[in-house]
DNA sequence: TTTGAAAATGAATCATCATTCATTTTAGGA
DNA sequence: TCCTAAAATGAATGATGATTCATTTTCAAA
């Protein structure tokens, strides 16, 4: 909402995109913004809560967003899962930075124990897991850990949104969702 | 080769592995090898070259094998992935510290521009992406770009193994081996 | 033993930023 | 125009932790 708020959260998304949390400065942040040093610290009580606020942000839509999907009963497994790869990648599209700020931070913060992120992801792999557990219940192959395939998925289609997230805008959104698809889907093999 | 120096290395992994390079300091990494701190810097002259040696090592494994797979022109696409992943699931079953390294650093050590990773990270993936290209002309689905099924493959693996990484010793490595070669292969349908 | 080169030590130094806060600027109401 | 509360500033502070190096220890050859 507050404006200066909003400037300051899309200068760091810009240089933690560029350089990772670890190696950005507050003065770089703030250079970026063009705006002092102190002003930060007006909005933010620390470097960490910055990152806070953005990986809030969008892990909220993308829990958000899961929730809606499971609730779906109408949906077979792999509906749910082709509506959440559409979700995603539209999320990257709007938002190309986040892609790699997450691919960036991923371990980091899927491990660190902030007390508002840490729920929130290990709701997210929950309910993830839920979808492919439930899927394997019908149409999803059910001889592996449903924790692993869940951890490939994961992984698999954030490299895959990194790989695009530099020109996510310019491409053909139906493509690229499509392409993705298949991987998890149905794999490499024709 | 050097006893010192391998001692240091394998308190560093451990170090690492545990709470990722940035936040890894020194002195535990003395501590952890019960030697002074200053003895670290007898081996290396800085801390991120412990790490790149560390990475070197690893990667220098993968890259071999990968060559060797490469030039094997009896094997089909689906069998150069299979032996891949067969080489990389034996590395991070030789060594769990090193897959839960290589996660925590992905995206910095990829995106670095070390002198002597560097080189070797961009063979890795011409390599890999040659593999999957040559594969696009035969058994391997051609409507996708093969940058995007690189990165797919990398990611997956990754947190597949980063998922299995703690219990990898214990885990029947057969099995292991044959989910992820379907995940990637055949993906998540039955 | 003695000796000195090599190895090891860890307290002291140095560099890097995050964070603070005394001071200045801004802006809107009187 | 004047005044003041809110907003902004950025130099100074403080904390952290990597790196150095004067000193000590080890150990093998003489």
């Amino acid at each position: 909402m507050d404006k200066r708020e909003e400037e300051i959260i899309k200068s760091a998304m810009e240089v933690f995109a560029e350089v990772g949390f670890h190696k950005a400065k507050i003065s770089h942040i703030a250079d970026r913004a063009g705006i002092a040093v102190g002003t930060i610290y007006l909005y933010f009580k620390k470097k960490e809560d910055i990152l806070e606020a953005i990986l809030m942000r969008s892990w909220s839509i993308v829990e958000e967003a899961l929730k809606l999907v499971i609730n779906d009963t109408d949906l077979k497994g792999t509906e749910k899962i082709k509506e959440l790869i559409s979700i995603i990648v539209n999320q990257a599209k709007q938002n190309r930075l986040m892609a790699q700020i997450i691919l960036h931070e991923f371990k980091y913060w899927s491990d660190n124990d902030n007390p508002r992120l840490k729920p929130l992801i290990t709701s997210i792999q929950t309910l993830l897991r839920r979808i492919i557990s439930e899927g394997m219940e019908n149409e999803f192959r059910s001889d592996i850990d449903p924790g692993a395939v869940t951890s490939f998925f994961i992984g698999g289609v954030w490299h895959y949104l990194a790989y695009y997230s530099n020109n996510l805008e310019t491409i053909n959104e139906y493509t690229v969702k499509r392409a993705l698809e298949k991987l998890v889907l149905q794999g490499m093999l024709k």
